[in-house]
DNA sequence: GCTTGCGCCTGAATGC
DNA sequence: TGCATTCAGGCGCAAG
Protein backbone atom coordinates (compact mmCIF):
# COMPACT_ATOMS: atom_id res chain seq x y z
CA UNK A 1 0.00 0.00 0.00
CA UNK A 2 1.08 3.20 -0.60
CA UNK A 3 3.00 4.63 2.00
CA UNK A 4 4.58 8.61 3.28
CA UNK A 5 7.18 8.44 0.56
CA UNK A 6 5.11 6.94 -1.96
CA UNK A 7 2.54 9.66 -1.22
CA UNK A 8 5.08 12.18 -1.53
CA UNK A 9 6.12 11.04 -4.81
CA UNK A 10 2.52 11.24 -6.15
CA UNK A 11 2.13 14.64 -4.51
CA UNK A 12 5.19 15.50 -6.88
CA UNK A 13 3.18 14.27 -9.22
CA UNK A 14 0.42 16.06 -9.23
CA UNK A 15 2.45 19.43 -8.67
CA UNK A 16 3.99 18.71 -12.26
CA UNK A 17 1.14 17.31 -14.03
CA UNK A 18 -2.45 18.94 -12.07
CA UNK A 19 -1.82 22.20 -10.60
CA UNK A 20 -3.06 25.24 -12.43
CA UNK A 21 -5.53 22.87 -14.54
CA UNK A 22 -9.19 23.42 -14.23
CA UNK A 23 -11.40 20.41 -13.89
CA UNK A 24 -14.27 20.10 -16.44
CA UNK A 25 -15.75 16.97 -15.58
CA UNK A 26 -15.77 14.77 -12.53
CA UNK A 27 -17.27 11.48 -12.74
CA UNK A 28 -17.69 9.17 -9.72
CA UNK A 29 -18.11 6.01 -10.34
CA UNK A 30 -18.14 4.27 -6.91
CA UNK A 31 -19.87 5.81 -4.34
CA UNK A 32 -18.02 4.33 -1.79
CA UNK A 33 -14.85 6.29 -3.11
CA UNK A 34 -16.66 9.87 -1.95
CA UNK A 35 -18.60 8.38 1.29
CA UNK A 36 -16.92 11.08 3.53
CA UNK A 37 -17.96 13.35 1.27
CA UNK A 38 -21.31 13.70 3.46
CA UNK A 39 -23.41 16.16 0.61
CA UNK A 40 -22.97 13.24 -1.51
CA UNK A 41 -21.27 12.57 -5.25
CA UNK A 42 -22.68 15.26 -7.17
CA UNK A 43 -22.32 17.74 -5.14
CA UNK A 44 -18.56 17.20 -5.08
CA UNK A 45 -18.66 16.89 -9.16
CA UNK A 46 -20.66 20.04 -9.57
CA UNK A 47 -18.61 21.53 -6.76
CA UNK A 48 -15.15 21.13 -8.83
CA UNK A 49 -16.03 21.67 -12.23
CA UNK A 50 -14.78 24.74 -14.13
CA UNK A 51 -12.72 25.30 -11.04
CA UNK A 52 -8.21 25.27 -11.04
CA UNK A 53 -6.38 23.47 -9.31
CA UNK A 54 -3.61 24.73 -7.07
CA UNK A 55 -0.31 23.41 -5.29
CA UNK A 56 -0.29 19.94 -3.84
CA UNK A 57 0.33 19.39 -0.50
CA UNK A 58 0.57 16.75 2.07
CA UNK A 59 0.17 15.88 5.52
CA UNK A 60 1.26 12.39 6.14
CA UNK A 61 -0.55 9.78 3.81
CA UNK A 62 -3.10 12.21 3.10
CA UNK A 63 -3.04 14.71 -0.11
CA UNK A 64 -4.87 17.54 -0.64
CA UNK A 65 -5.52 19.61 -3.72
CA UNK A 66 -6.30 23.51 -3.06
CA UNK A 67 -9.05 24.83 -4.88
CA UNK A 68 -9.21 28.14 -4.44
CA UNK A 69 -10.11 28.56 -0.51
CA UNK A 70 -11.15 24.67 -0.32
CA UNK A 71 -9.46 21.61 -0.29
CA UNK A 72 -9.69 18.20 -2.35
CA UNK A 73 -8.30 15.86 0.00
CA UNK A 74 -7.55 12.36 -0.77
CA UNK A 75 -6.32 9.41 0.77
CA UNK A 76 -5.27 6.34 -1.34
CA UNK A 77 -5.99 3.83 1.62
CA UNK A 78 -4.64 0.38 0.62
CA UNK A 79 -5.00 -0.13 -3.23
CA UNK A 80 -5.22 3.28 -4.26
CA UNK A 81 -3.75 4.60 -7.17
CA UNK A 82 -3.49 7.95 -8.84
CA UNK A 83 -3.01 7.58 -12.67
CA UNK A 84 -2.82 10.41 -15.11
CA UNK A 85 -2.93 9.83 -19.00
CA UNK A 86 -4.85 9.96 -22.42
CA UNK A 87 -8.22 10.14 -21.61
CA UNK A 88 -9.33 8.75 -24.40
CA UNK A 89 -8.04 5.28 -23.05
CA UNK A 90 -10.80 2.83 -21.45
CA UNK A 91 -11.77 3.15 -18.62
CA UNK A 92 -10.31 0.29 -16.19
CA UNK A 93 -13.30 -1.83 -13.46
CA UNK A 94 -11.64 -0.20 -10.61
CA UNK A 95 -11.46 3.50 -11.63
CA UNK A 96 -13.36 4.77 -9.14
CA UNK A 97 -13.14 8.80 -9.91
CA UNK A 98 -12.21 10.63 -13.11
CA UNK A 99 -11.17 13.48 -13.46
CA UNK A 100 -11.10 15.73 -17.17
CA UNK A 101 -10.05 19.03 -17.14
CA UNK A 102 -10.54 22.00 -19.73
CA UNK A 103 -8.05 21.88 -21.68
CA UNK A 104 -8.89 18.33 -22.92
CA UNK A 105 -5.24 16.90 -21.86
CA UNK A 106 -4.58 13.99 -19.85
CA UNK A 107 -7.06 13.15 -17.04
CA UNK A 108 -6.28 11.85 -13.39
CA UNK A 109 -8.09 8.93 -12.09
CA UNK A 110 -8.72 7.63 -8.43
CA UNK A 111 -8.40 3.69 -9.08
CA UNK A 112 -8.63 1.38 -5.99
CA UNK A 113 -9.54 -2.04 -6.00
CA UNK A 114 -10.32 -2.26 -2.36
CA UNK A 115 -12.39 1.15 -1.77
CA UNK A 116 -10.37 1.70 1.18
CA UNK A 117 -9.66 5.03 0.12
CA UNK A 118 -11.99 8.19 -0.20
CA UNK A 119 -11.56 11.54 -1.60
CA UNK A 120 -13.55 14.78 -0.75
CA UNK A 121 -13.89 18.33 -0.76
CA UNK A 122 -13.67 20.48 2.28
CA UNK A 123 -15.24 24.02 1.91
CA UNK A 124 -12.37 26.47 3.42
CA UNK A 125 -9.91 23.99 3.84
CA UNK A 126 -7.22 25.10 1.63
CA UNK A 127 -4.91 25.72 4.71
CA UNK A 128 -5.38 22.87 7.00
CA UNK A 129 -8.61 20.15 5.80
CA UNK A 130 -10.28 20.15 9.25
CA UNK A 131 -10.96 16.41 8.47
CA UNK A 132 -7.37 15.82 9.30
CA UNK A 133 -6.49 18.47 12.01
CA UNK A 134 -6.06 15.39 14.39
CA UNK A 135 -3.22 14.17 12.21
CA UNK A 136 0.98 14.62 13.46
CA UNK A 137 3.35 16.45 11.20
CA UNK A 138 5.45 13.64 10.01
CA UNK A 139 9.11 13.73 10.76
CA UNK A 140 10.30 14.62 7.64
CA UNK A 141 7.86 17.39 7.81
CA UNK A 142 9.66 20.87 9.07
CA UNK A 143 6.94 21.16 11.28
CA UNK A 144 7.83 17.91 13.39
CA UNK A 145 9.00 18.89 17.06
CA UNK A 146 10.87 16.03 18.10
CA UNK A 147 10.77 17.04 21.96
CA UNK A 148 7.30 17.35 21.91
CA UNK A 149 6.78 14.17 20.01
CA UNK A 150 8.83 12.64 22.87
CA UNK A 151 7.01 14.31 25.90
CA UNK A 152 3.68 12.89 23.99
CA UNK A 153 5.11 9.25 23.89
CA UNK A 154 6.41 9.42 27.72
CA UNK A 155 2.58 10.13 28.76
CA UNK A 156 1.36 7.33 26.57
CA UNK A 157 0.50 4.33 28.40
CA UNK A 158 1.00 1.76 25.43
CA UNK A 159 3.31 0.20 23.52
CA UNK A 160 6.07 1.63 21.11
CA UNK A 161 4.35 0.44 17.83
CA UNK A 162 0.87 1.08 18.88
CA UNK A 163 2.10 4.74 19.28
CA UNK A 164 4.33 4.57 16.00
CA UNK A 165 1.21 3.57 14.25
CA UNK A 166 -1.29 5.82 15.70
CA UNK A 167 -1.32 9.00 13.51
CA UNK A 168 -2.43 11.70 15.67
CA UNK A 169 1.50 11.31 17.50
CA UNK A 170 3.23 10.58 14.73
CA UNK A 171 2.44 10.16 10.79
CA UNK A 172 3.22 8.43 7.60
CA UNK A 173 4.61 5.26 9.43
CA UNK A 174 2.54 2.00 8.94
CA UNK A 175 3.38 -1.63 9.56
CA UNK A 176 5.69 -2.48 7.36
CA UNK A 177 7.77 0.92 7.93
CA UNK A 178 7.38 0.80 11.59
CA UNK A 179 9.00 -2.67 11.75
CA UNK A 180 12.04 -1.94 9.81
CA UNK A 181 12.50 1.77 12.12
CA UNK A 182 11.97 -0.51 15.11
CA UNK A 183 14.83 -2.90 13.90
CA UNK A 184 16.80 0.10 12.88
CA UNK A 185 16.65 1.28 16.42
CA UNK A 186 17.13 -1.76 17.78
CA UNK A 187 14.09 -0.99 19.55
CA UNK A 188 11.58 -4.16 21.03
CA UNK A 189 7.49 -3.19 19.46
CA UNK A 190 6.20 -4.25 23.28
CA UNK A 191 8.38 -1.84 24.84
CA UNK A 192 6.16 0.47 26.81
CA UNK A 193 6.26 4.49 25.84
CA UNK A 194 6.52 5.42 29.26
CA UNK A 195 9.40 3.95 29.73
CA UNK A 196 11.70 5.13 26.34
CA UNK A 197 14.36 7.27 27.36
CA UNK A 198 15.27 10.35 25.59
CA UNK A 199 18.33 9.02 23.30
CA UNK A 200 16.00 5.99 22.40
CA UNK A 201 13.31 8.38 20.81
CA UNK A 202 16.09 10.41 18.91
CA UNK A 203 17.39 6.98 17.79
CA UNK A 204 13.85 6.00 16.83
CA UNK A 205 13.35 9.36 14.93
CA UNK A 206 16.13 9.07 13.08
CA UNK A 207 15.45 5.19 12.34
CA UNK A 208 12.12 6.22 10.50
CA UNK A 209 14.02 9.59 8.79
CA UNK A 210 16.37 6.74 6.90
CA UNK A 211 13.79 4.26 6.09
CA UNK A 212 11.46 6.95 4.53
CA UNK A 213 14.52 8.03 2.76
CA UNK A 214 15.67 5.02 1.76
CA UNK A 215 12.17 4.64 0.01
CA UNK A 216 12.06 7.69 -1.52
CA UNK A 217 15.94 7.07 -3.42
CA UNK A 218 14.39 3.66 -4.05
CA UNK A 219 11.57 5.11 -6.21
CA UNK A 220 8.33 2.94 -4.24
CA UNK A 221 6.92 4.27 -7.34
CA UNK A 222 6.99 4.24 -11.20
CA UNK A 223 6.89 8.33 -12.56
CA UNK A 224 7.54 8.69 -16.25
CA UNK A 225 6.55 11.15 -18.77
CA UNK A 226 2.60 11.94 -18.35
CA UNK A 227 1.95 9.05 -15.93
CA UNK A 228 1.69 9.13 -12.55
CA UNK A 229 1.14 5.46 -11.48
CA UNK A 230 1.89 4.20 -8.03
CA UNK A 231 2.14 0.45 -7.41
CA UNK A 232 1.94 -0.17 -3.92
CA UNK A 233 4.13 -3.40 -3.97
CA UNK A 234 7.32 -2.79 -5.71
CA UNK A 235 8.63 0.31 -3.43
CA UNK A 236 9.07 -2.23 -0.86
CA UNK A 237 10.38 -4.61 -3.28
CA UNK A 238 12.79 -2.78 -4.19
CA UNK A 239 13.55 -1.31 -0.91
CA UNK A 240 15.31 -4.67 0.58
CA UNK A 241 13.49 -4.96 3.75
CA UNK A 242 15.26 -6.22 6.94
CA UNK A 243 12.53 -7.64 8.66
CA UNK A 244 8.82 -7.07 7.48
CA UNK A 245 7.75 -10.71 5.88
CA UNK A 246 11.09 -12.33 6.66
CA UNK A 247 9.61 -15.10 9.46
CA UNK A 248 13.16 -17.48 9.78
CA UNK A 249 15.55 -15.50 7.73
CA UNK A 250 18.59 -14.17 8.96
CA UNK A 251 18.76 -10.71 10.86
CA UNK A 252 20.88 -8.98 8.35
CA UNK A 253 23.17 -7.94 11.63
CA UNK A 254 23.51 -10.29 13.50
CA UNK A 255 21.93 -13.68 11.18
CA UNK A 256 19.47 -14.57 14.35
CA UNK A 257 16.34 -15.75 12.57
CA UNK A 258 14.00 -13.17 12.24
CA UNK A 259 10.56 -13.12 14.63
CA UNK A 260 6.94 -13.27 13.91
CA UNK A 261 4.37 -12.35 17.25
CA UNK A 262 0.97 -11.63 16.16
CA UNK A 263 -0.17 -7.98 16.95
CA UNK A 264 -3.19 -5.87 16.42
CA UNK A 265 -4.67 -8.88 13.99
CA UNK A 266 -1.61 -8.59 12.11
CA UNK A 267 1.82 -9.23 12.28
CA UNK A 268 5.47 -7.85 13.86
CA UNK A 269 8.92 -8.80 12.67
CA UNK A 270 11.33 -8.62 14.79
CA UNK A 271 14.74 -9.93 15.34
CA UNK A 272 14.97 -11.43 19.23
CA UNK A 273 18.68 -10.63 19.71
CA UNK A 274 18.82 -6.82 18.16
CA UNK A 275 15.54 -6.18 20.00
CA UNK A 276 15.19 -7.82 22.86
CA UNK A 277 11.56 -8.71 24.37
CA UNK A 278 10.83 -6.18 27.09
CA UNK A 279 10.24 -7.75 30.90
CA UNK A 280 7.25 -5.79 30.91
CA UNK A 281 5.98 -5.47 26.83
CA UNK A 282 2.73 -3.49 26.71
CA UNK A 283 0.72 -3.84 23.19
C1' DG B 1 -9.14 12.12 27.53
C1' DC B 2 -6.93 7.97 26.57
C1' DT B 3 -6.75 3.12 25.04
C1' DT B 4 -8.46 -0.82 22.60
C1' DG B 5 -10.92 -3.51 19.18
C1' DC B 6 -13.99 -3.85 15.25
C1' DG B 7 -15.55 -3.31 10.53
C1' DC B 8 -14.79 -1.89 6.13
C1' DC B 9 -13.02 -4.59 1.29
C1' DT B 10 -11.04 -7.74 -2.17
C1' DG B 11 -7.50 -10.60 -4.21
C1' DA B 12 -3.97 -13.87 -3.15
C1' DA B 13 -2.69 -17.63 -0.55
C1' DT B 14 -3.81 -21.49 2.02
C1' DG B 15 -6.67 -25.38 3.77
C1' DC B 16 -9.83 -29.10 3.24
C1' DT C 1 -10.31 -29.43 -9.02
C1' DG C 2 -13.16 -26.51 -6.50
C1' DC C 3 -14.92 -24.33 -2.76
C1' DA C 4 -14.26 -22.10 1.80
C1' DT C 5 -11.44 -19.71 4.89
C1' DT C 6 -7.70 -16.69 6.25
C1' DC C 7 -4.85 -12.91 5.75
C1' DA C 8 -3.14 -8.27 4.61
C1' DG C 9 -3.50 -3.36 5.53
C1' DG C 10 -5.09 2.19 7.43
C1' DC C 11 -8.48 4.55 9.33
C1' DG C 12 -12.76 6.13 11.77
C1' DC C 13 -15.62 5.09 15.17
C1' DA C 14 -17.62 3.05 19.32
C1' DA C 15 -16.95 0.98 23.59
C1' DG C 16 -14.41 0.41 27.72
Amino acid sequence: MPELPEVETIRSGLERHVAGRTFSTVDVLHPRAVRRHLAGAGDLSSALAGRRAGMPRRRGKYLWLPVDGDALLMHLGMSGQLVIGDPARPVTPHVRVRFAFADEGPDLRFVDQRTFGHMLLERGGAELPAAIAHIAPDPLDAAFDEARFAARLRHRRTGIKRALLDQSLISGVGNIYADEALWRARLHWARGTDGLRRPEVSRLVGAIREVFAAALRAGGTTFDGLYVHVNGESGYFSLGLAVYGREGEPCPRCGTAVRRDKFMNRSSFSCPKCQPRPRRGRW
